[in-house]
DNA sequence: CTTGTATATGCGTATGTAGGTATATTCTTT
DNA sequence: AAAGAATATACCTACATACGCATATACAAG
């Protein structure tokens, strides 16, 4: 993974969003979906283009992808993604996913289980398909 | 200038290289092509995309034309211009780039004016043109 | 005013990217 | 096996970008 392929990721939006929601830990597709409010597809396609150039990792949970940051860290992109943090610390539309994404945690939590269990400490995967 | 512009500025070998140079003083268009080993076309062009964006300020100086990055700074610009700086730090192209800039810059000043004089601190601009 | 130097820009081409629609794939549930 | 949900992909269009060649512009020197 290269400097340039890092920036490359970094200069679309919807892709910053979904790092930042990352760096607070793994998601699946559906909560990208809610919280950034973007078409099913675009999600994917940024998400896949992230996958591609080494940005994140994905595992299949069930019906579920999850995505999460690279298990093994690299030390620009580790940088780039505090620098990234930082300079988004008061950016309204950064800080709305953070809130819309604490606000599913705890909804999903509460209610039924609608999505992938990663987010849902009670209940475990494999408990659902028995 | 917006997070986005900075990530698509940076997401370019030559402007990243560019912009790496600069973190340590003005440059000519020239010192440019003779650092980078680039044509003078790609240099300009790279040099305008940046000044568009707002990555870069230019002046006229007889001449040549002077870049600098912009004087009035911005929080964005300088953490990722920190970022960068870091990340590069053991890169052998960039560290090639900072010492074909020092070894330009002795020799123009013990050798003649070959270039633009914002790099001779013997000379003044001025007194080239009576 | 002409020549030369430094720099910028117009144009053409090749490639990358963003986004949408429709469809395929994979898994779950019944 | 069939239906449905979650996700990915193929294809299309529009637009941005990178680069080179040729040419224009701006200034300096004579």
């Amino acid at each position: 993974m290269s400097l340039i392929q890092i920036y490359r990721c970094f200069c679309d939006e919807t892709r910053l969003r979904i790092l930042h929601l990352l760096q607070k830990g793994e998601l699946c597709v559906c909560h990208f979906q809610e919280i950034l409010e973007a078409p099913q597809v675009k999600i994917s396609k940024h998400l896949a283009y992230l996958r591609e150039h080494g940005l994140v990792e994905s595992r299949r949970e069930g019906a579920w992808m999850i995505y999460r940051l690279p298990v093994k860290t690299f030390p620009e992109l580790d940088a780039n993604l505090a620098c990234l943090h930082d300079c988004v610390r008061e950016n309204p539309v950064f800080l709305r996913d953070a809130r819309r994404r604490a606000g599913l945690r705890a909804r999903i939590i509460t209610r039924s289980p609608l999505c992938c269990p990663s987010t849902q400490p009670i209940l475990k995967a494999k408990s659902l398909a028995p």
